[in-house]
DNA sequence: CCGTTACTTTGCCGATCGTTCCAGAAACGA
DNA sequence: TCGTTTCTGGAACGATCGGCAAAGTAACGG
C-alpha cells in the first residue's frame, strides 16, 4: 500500500459549491475552485476528472443538501396545506438568506448548463420528479381525506407547486423582496382550495 | 463630416442576443460575437464599450422584442382571462420552440449577471414591474366588471402570473414538455377563479 | 480632386483559461 | 529504517480570453 488521501473529499465538494453558486459554470474558473478548496489543480483533476465532473459532484451536493429536505418535508405529515406551505417558506428563507449567492444551482444549472450537457439534465429531472412526486402523494391522500377538493387533478396540481417554486428563485433573484415572494406563494398555495 | 457607418446595428445586436441566449454571458466570447455579427472586435467596442454594454443591448433587445409585446397582448383586450391565457400559451410556444437557445435571456440574466451588474437588474426588474402592472390593470378592471372575484387581491395575483411565467421557462429548460407545461399553466389561470 | 474625418480591419497585448505533468513529500509493508 | 507507491502542490502547457492600437479604407465638404 501507499499514502492515503489527505484532504477531505466532501469539505471540498461543499466549497467548489459555493464557488458555482456565487460564480456560475463559466464564470467559476479551476483557480477560483482550488483556492476556494485548498487544493491543488491535480488533486481536483485527480479526484473530478474535469471542471465538469466537479460540478456534477457540486450539484449532487446540492440536491442532496437542498432539494431532498424539502422531499422529506413533505413526506413528514399528513397536513398537505402545512407542510406545502413550510416548504415554500423555508425556500423563500433560503432565496431571501443570502443575497449575494445564486439562490439555486438548480435554477442555474437548469439556464447555464442544461442545453450542453445531459448528465445535468438527467439530474434536475431527477430531482424535480422525486420533488413532483412528493406533491403528488400528500395532495393525492389529503384529496381522499377531503382536506382538498377531489375535482382538481393531483398531478396538475403537483407539476404547478414545483414549477412556482423556480419561479419564486427566479423572482428572488431578480427583487430579493420577502414579502413579495410570500404573497405569490400564498396565491400559490390558494390554488389547492 | 467624414465616413458613415457601414454596418447595420440593429442587426449586429439581434445576432449577439442569439449568442448571448445560446451560450450565457460568461460563455459567449467576444470572437463568438465577432463572428456572429460579421463585425471586427474593434468595430464592436466602438460601438458597445465592451462585452458589458454589448450584453446590455442584446438584453434591451431581447425585452423589445419578446417583453413588451406580452404587455401589449394584455392591454389589448377586456377579456382578462383570454389574454393572461394567450400570454401564457404565447410563452411557453416560445419556450418549446426552439430548443436549443436558453429560452429567456431574462431568466439567464437574473441567474448569471443579476449578482454581477446592478444595470441588468434594472432592467429585469423595468420588465417585470411593466409586465406586472398590465396584469394588475387589467385584473383590477376585470374586478369591477365582476368576471373575477373582487375579494382577490389584483396586486398578489398580478405578482403571482409573472412569477409562474418565470417558473415555466425554467421548467421548460429542464423538460420540454409542452403538455406538461401547458397543465402548469392551467393550474395558475384557475387562480383567477 | 484632395484633405479630413471617421469607420473597419487586423494583429497583438498581457492575462487567464482548463488541463497536464513532474518533482517532492508522505504513508504504507517489510 | 528503507523501498515502494500514492498523493500533493505548483510550474508550465497551448489555447483563448477581453480589450486595444495602429494601419488601411471609404465617404464626406470644399
Amino acid at each position: 500500500m501507499a499514502r492515503t488521501r489527505e484532504f477531505d473529499l466532501d469539505a471540498a465538494v461543499d466549497a467548489a459549491m459555493g464557488v458555482f453558486r456565487a460564480k456560475g459554470y463559466e464564470g467559476a474558473s479551476m483557480r477560483d475552485l482550488a483556492e476556494a478548496t485548498n487544493l491543488g489543480s491535480g488533486s481536483l483533476y485527480a479526484a473530478f476528472g474535469s471542471k465538469e465532473g466537479l460540478y456534477l459532484a457540486a450539484l449532487d451536493r446540492y440536491r442532496q443538501r437542498y432539494a431532498t429536505p424539502l422531499v422529506e418535508i413533505l413526506r413528514s405529515s399528513d397536513d398537505a396545506r402545512g407542510v406545502i406551505r413550510a416548504v415554500f417558506v423555508g425556500v423563500i428563507d433560503d432565496i431571501v438568506g443570502d443575497g449575494q449567492r445564486m439562490a439555486c444551482l438548480i435554477v442555474g444549472a437548469a439556464m447555464e448548463r442544461a442545453h450542453f450537457d445531459p448528465r445535468v439534465v438527467d439530474r434536475l429531472r431527477s430531482t424535480t420528479q422525486s420533488l413532483e412526486l412528493a406533491l403528488y402523494d400528500l395532495i393525492a391522500e389529503a384529496q381522499l381525506r377531503g382536506q382538498i377538493p377531489a375535482d382538481r387533478n393531483a398531478g396538475d396540481l403537483a407539476g404547478f407547486l414545483v414549477s412556482t417554486l423556480q419561479g419564486l428563485r427566479v423572482m428572488g433573484a431578480i427583487n430579493s423582496d420577502r414579502a413579495a415572494l410570500m404573497r405569490s406563494a400564498e396565491v400559490a398555495l390558494h390554488c389547492l382550495d
